[in-house]
DNA sequence: ATCCACCCCGTACCATACTACAGAGTCAAG
DNA sequence: CTTGACTCTGTAGTATGGTACGGGGTGGAT
């Protein structure tokens, strides 16, 4: 946003930024590499140098992957936020498609727990585990869920 | 099991065996590498033969995968089933280590849905995103969760 | 005899998100 | 001016669960 003269924006290190953002100095490079975090300038010596902006957006990539959005999606929501044609909208439907993706995966992983408890009940005892209805049951048990839980 | 002897098992090539298992060629390959599957006879010309038992063992594995259990976990339920020291009581343990990595797993996401759903109400109408009230929350919302949805 | 689908092995590659390392150069304090 | 912490680049490795490929041999039907 301020470019054009010497401000008094305190520059920082690589290290100095990872640090104040939380995460590591090679994380940093990788976000960079990425696409993530733009190309910082350089001091003579090759240095990256970073304002403060570079430790918000940082924090702010950190937040979103915490709230479980990819790299790519991150890197879409750090468009948006760049992008002045880009509307809420934009914005709420990103959130949208977030919150059923993670509705989806709710959905599946109490299915699959409510498989497993079932199973639970049918093996009680303490008989050897060769014959135990669990082994059995999953042997021959079909399609309560349809894709595995990764995704 | 049944070994010593010619029996009436009828073999197969690993094409029919993953056809029938509903995996890929490559997978089984796969498996057997990965110690999931033990290494079959061969004939003379190095092809793999395979029996019924095979088939259930490729299941089983594709079923245990579908509810949640990582390849290192389906070969620990694999090697349960085929230790005769095993006791039900193992079998029941490692299912209800599962259930609670299921559970723990859905707390998370549904912490991350609040978060998102809040985030969501902040940002009504159809103004320009860069200044979305979401993406600023990001950036300096903290802590709602401390890991990431992995895991 | 020929044909084509199938099989063999070993290795490399996909996505995801980092993390580590080697070997060289730099910065700042003492 | 030396020392030690830091930084640079580029490459490779981690874990997970496969998928693909190249270059060759095999099986069975025609």
């Amino acid at each position: 946003m301020v470019e054009g003269g010497p401000v008094n924006t305190v520059t920082m290190t690589i290290g100095q930024v990872a640090r104040k953002a939380g995460i590591g100095v090679e994380t940093v490079r990788f976000y960079e590499r990425e696409g993530l975090l733009e190309e910082p300038e350089r001091r003579a010596s090759g240095y990256r140098q970073y304002g403060e902006e570079a430790v918000r957006r940082l924090r702010f990539i950190r937040r979103a992957k915490e709230l479980g959005f990819t790299l790519r999606e991150v890197a879409e929501l750090l468009a948006l936020r760049h992008d002045p044609g880009a509307t809420r909208t934009d914005v709420r439907e990103r959130v949208r498609a977030k919150v059923e993706d993670i509705e989806a995966k709710v959905r599946d992983l109490q299915m699959i727990r409510a498989v497993l408890l079932s199973l639970g009940e049918t093996c009680q005892g303490h008989g050897p585990a060769t014959d135990c209805p669990i082994l059995e049951a999953i042997d021959r048990d079909d399609g309560v869920e349809a894709t595995p839980p990764d995704a």
